[in-house]
DNA sequence: TTCTAATCGAGACGGTACGTCGGGTCTTATT
DNA sequence: AATAAGACCCGACGTACCGTCTCGATTAGAA
């Protein structure tokens, strides 16, 4: 087992790794992700390749850290750090909007290159699926999970129902149609996922 | 513009184009698609590189074309070309069966390792994911449109949904799992899908 | 052993070759000999590539055929074909107006770019170099030994002088000059050769 | 145009110039030029290609280079770098005395084989043929030259002799039967051409 | 505030694969 | 049977990046 000698993190060039992060997601949606290369970030963001190198294990690495912090630097602006879907006490009127909210953003050029290039390459690569999804997908997730046990404890959703299933009824949809370009996205689908999935998960 | 002089397909050898589907759908299988190379196809195949890159533009298509080829040979073997979703009258039932083996497809590493690239490679090429869609996922769906018009001719779904759409309910979260590993695909869980999904599809 | 079956001359092509020594000509003078290639010269003279491989086993043998069927061509336009070194009985004269002659020849670009192929070739490929020097070079030596016997039969030259070694002294500059570029060629130059040379070979 | 960035000579890797220069020599030894690639010199010195190709143009001029570093090592071993060609008042003596030194070189099996290689080369490549003459060629012959002029100095030569030509006179036959192979190449040969040449240089 | 050790920009290096070119063989249909 | 056409296997081309490895130059924390 070699040891690999662990940089100091305190002596971290902030600037280097803001310009990284630019350079990472500007050329992901300049070029696309398979042009993006390492060495073309670190010419873009004027930095040696050893600096990428020595903080991240990857492109990909790269890209999802250059992500998550594009994410936390929307939320901050916006100022809602601590997200949550509303509760107006109407289920699909808030379910509706928060999904439209999404199309929003999945059509927003910014998002739509670099999350499609690390689903993509999570689709692949296992360890970094899982960072995906742990860092990023599940809490997004969770927060439908609350919002429908809300509901069930209003009785607006039966109580024998898993909301983690029933969630994916009207997200994954979405998602799929999005990656795989089946169809376009539009308000009036989602809507429609809305209705057609709560029926059934409404008490009769 | 150059205009690459098209070869004449008449002259093609079938023994090189054999062969160079199973090397790429094998070297998928076991190094990986990211690993799979041009050069590794073909010196596996025993065949020049310029023997694929005379029939195909890239090493994506080339495995789109494999895997489409063994889909066939496995449907040809299987004797039921014409695939039909059954219809014994219980949608409910014919539903679970047939994600059940859908379930069994996806499980199977001989399909799993060359989907999975495809659908990678899909969410970054445009015009690869249009072609898969169009050739593999398109026909797939159908038959479930054609299940589900059924079913609204007997009164077993509302005659306002639209097939299209509903379809997703329980097919889109399957295939989201899968490609995103965010939770394990049983007959447990597809079983759950279709309750849950038809319960909002049933006449009130 | 492998047997190559011996193809049928007598039903070769002509225009075939004719074709053949044209392209293998002219690419060599427009784009220079190591890009002349035996796919180009097929394409040029509207040929297979089997033709080509059929009757000549390199491109070297192609061009060394071609350039004596050039020069046995010129010859026969210029009606000379049992070409001999005037004999005026001035041996010194006779020697300078055949170099200027050969001075011309070295400078004709049609001559030049395949000459010099040939001769490139033959540093390196001792076969074609021995071919290249029997039907060519050796013939047009014997030439001056001829006239050389003469002059000493006629006691301008020593008789204890060998002739081959003596044409040598006049003959080998020009062509190292030609062919290294080590300084330009003239009637100037060729003169003072002969001139040099001939005190040399005189008696005393 | 296209600005290629040039590198930086300093950071240069010595062994790495060393190893390449020893393998390029080794390959034209043993397989010949035309057989000796790119890719089996780096293969051979355990260097990348691009490591060849940041610091050379072409193969051609990687030999060159290898077998201009092997004359200087010669010559620094001989320890006989500011060469000279003897004065021991005897012209013909020491010419003659040169001219064995030089067969003896041209049938060294080390230096033939890249010597033709890069004679050849030269023969359809002007660039590297004036570089070849311009630092390996002329500065031998100017040695000639030298020796000539004070031969004209003590009266062994006449004054209006232009040695530059002169010394073709013996050097160029030499040459010209190594390279073409014309005829075999020995001391009786040589010593047959000093005396031819200089006959006809002295005076009356 | 100076010293000093780690990070930094730069880029040369040994490699792997790219996509292309051409060599020489083989096959097919035409003459 | 030779031919034009060109697909085939193969090897080399010159290029692009990979990830590692030096090099000064800089820079931030400890002395």
């Amino acid at each position: 087992m070699v040891k690999k000698p662990v940089p100091d993190a305190t002596r971290r060039s902030e600037k280097s790794r803001r310009a990284i992060y630019d350079a990472a997601l500007a050329l992901v949606a300049e070029v696309g992700y398979p042009k993006t290369t390492i060495e073309g970030i670190a010419a873009r963001a004027g930095v040696g390749k050893q600096t990428i190198y020595r903080w991240w294990p990857s492109k990909a690495d790269v890209l999802l850290e250059a992500f998550l912090d594009l994410g936390e630097q929307a939320a901050r602006q916006a100022g809602q750090v601590p997200y949550e879907i509303p509760d107006t006490g109407d289920l699909a009127a808030d379910l509706k909007a928060v999904l439209r909210a999404t199309v929003d953003e999945l059509l927003d050029p910014r998002f739509e290159a670099p999350s499609r290039a690390l689903a993509a390459e999570g689709l692949v690569n296992e360890q970094l699926s899982r960072e995906f999804v742990a860092k990023l997908l599940e809490p997004q997730l969770q927060l439908y999970v609350n919002r429908l046990r809300a509901a069930q404890a209003t009785g607006a959703v039966r109580p024998d129902v898993d909301p983690r299933i029933a969630l994916e009824l009207f997200v994954s949809p979405l998602a799929q149609r999005w990656l795989q370009r089946t169809a376009p996205i539009t308000y009036a689908y989602t809507d429609t996922l809305v209705d057609y999935a709560l029926y059934g998960l409404a008490p009769r």
